[in-house]
RNA sequence: GGCCCCAUCGUCUAGUGGUUUAGGACAUCACCCUCUCAAGGUGGAGGCACGGGUUCGACUCCCGUUGGGGCUACCA
């Protein structure tokens, strides 16, 4: 028999990065077996469940590249037919009404238990454990059914054979497991993993950071770096590999090597990791993907000594100095820029010496000079003028980094200024060797 | 409180009785490279929660303690 697992959200707000770690394992244990991944949705909620949340959930299951098989099962389309089980079990009198309510007639004692596929066999005893010796409610008052109930029906009626899900489902499941029997349903197998952690090592929440996949969407990040990173949460491939690919993921994938510990969520090596994906793309790739952050920054590609060419160049530049997606325009800026300002600071640590008015107009005569402003001729350039004004590279290029760029940080200084062009950066030198004019009168 | 789950460096983990002076990764520190920042290279510091067993031998098996977490709804 096929495997058949499920992801089963409720629309009642972004997807959790603890969810999409549960997603990841079911979809991963699936596309390894061969078998089916269904998604369903627990609208059951009607006062919560919102539309725009089911959207953003399918959006970030797309983004992630979770396909799912067949069509979404909605809960809120099958109330009908949970009514109809409830009923069942009311005429066989194994529930009861209970004013609009309906209750499920439980075991008073002894115990209940299962197998789970990471735990082994986990046992409650019913005379210990209080709410479990309730008869448990499957429709409320409202009309609705409750939880483990439409759980329980739709597991059985989709022919699920694996429920994996977040260990804080344990509690629930010797609620579900008479419910099983009472039904004649074959059970399936269950299969608990462990939570996603905040620094404190409590269950991940707004109050540790971002915890939906959305918000680190929108800060950068790639989505094979994020499902990268969250199967590396509780489980691992054995060797000491940390990079691994969707395909190899899926191919590696075992259920059973999942820990059963909860995993603290660490935003240094998910970025570490997303910096090894970053570099992996071609410079083509990282391009196109970086436009839209390029765009919402008021940037242009285009425009004099621009274009697509330069843009893929001066991305290069930067690949292996961003971690996310984000990260560019706020590194490159100066580069889109036509106008600079020189942050007071740079001038007082760096502009120190009254000469470099000098320097940075015979550094503009010479740059006006080239015909190749390629970056090898730049440097051919530059670093005959350094000898010719007997300057090291240090005491040449910091000052004249932060006159062209206004920054004290940039790439290697000559592709830099190759890249600003002839024309921004013989202005920015000229600027610069102004602004010292006035400020050291000599 | 009750019930349940869990326990290897700060964090993610390898480790399934001897192959271990416990390996890797992130972070951190130092050094190298170097035009800055990254990247890269080299090296360092850092861990089996504790106590009992079992065994010739325990990080690995059992029990207890401690610690952490989860659940205790006519929410999902």
């Amino acid at each position: 028999m096929s495997v058949k697992v499920r992801f089963a959200p409720s629309p009642t707000g972004f997807l959790h990065i603890g969810s999409a770690r549960t997603a990841l394992f079911n979809w991963l244990f699936a596309r390894h077996e061969g078998g089916q991944f269904f998604l369903r949705i627990e609208d059951t909620d009607k006062e919560r469940s919102k539309q725009e949340f089911l959207e953003e959930i399918l959006d970030s299951l797309k983004w992630l590249g979770f396909d799912w098989d067949g069509e979404l099962v909605f809960q809120s389309k099958r109330t009908e037919r949970y009514r109809a089980i409830a009923n069942e079990l009311i005429a066989k009198g194994l529930a009861y009404n209970e004013g609009e309510a309906v209750r499920f007639r439980v075991p008073k004692q002894g115990k209940v238990g299962f197998e789970d596929l990471l735990h082994g066999r986990i046992e409650f005893d019913l005379d210990q454990h209080g709410s479990l010796a309730e008869d448990l409610v499957i429709f409320k008052s409202d009309g609705s059914p409750t939880y483990n109930f439409a759980v329980v029906c739709d597991d059985a009626e989709m022919g699920i054979t694996h429920v994996i899900r977040g260990d804080d489902h344990i509690m629930n499941t010797p609620k579900q497991v008479p419910l099983y029997d009472a039904l004649g349903y074959k059970k399936p197998v269950f299969c608990h993993i462990p939570l996603i952690l905040g620094e404190d090592r409590s269950r991940m929440s707004k109050r540790h950071g971002a915890t939906s996949i959305r918000e680190y969407r929108q800060a950068g990040f790639l989505p094979d770096a994020v499902v990268n990173y969250l199967s590396l949460l509780g489980w691992s491939p054995g060797n000491n590999q940390e990079i691994i690919g969707r395909e190899e993921l899926i191919k590696k994938f075992d259920l059973k090597r999942v820990l059963k510990t909860g995993a603290v969520f660490n935003k240094e090596k998910l970025e570490w990791l997303n910096a090894q994906y970053v570099r992996q793309l071609t410079p083509q790739a990282l391009a196109d993907l970086l436009l839209p952050y390029v765009q919402a920054a008021g940037y242009s590609i285009e425009g004099p000594g621009k274009g697509r060419a330069w843009y893929e160049r001066l991305v290069a530049l930067f690949q292996e100095r961003v971690f996310t997606l984000t990260q560019f325009t706020d590194l490159a800026g100066f580069f889109f820029d036509d106008k600079i300002s020189i942050p007071e600071t740079a001038v007082q640590e760096v502009f120190k010496d009254a000469r470099l008015a000098e320097t940075f107009a015979k550094y503009a005569d010479a740059l006006q000079g080239l015909a190749d402003f390629g970056a090898p001729a730049v440097e051919e350039r530059s670093r005959a003028l350094m000898k010719e004004l007997g300057m090291s590279g240090k005491e040449f290029i910091h000052p004249c980094r932060v006159a062209v760029t206004g920054k004290t940080v940039s790439p290697g200084f000559f592709e830099t200024v190759s890249l600003i062009g002839k024309e921004r950066a013989v202005e920015r030198l000229r600027a610069a060797s102004a602004l010292l004019k006035t400020r050291t009168p000599a």
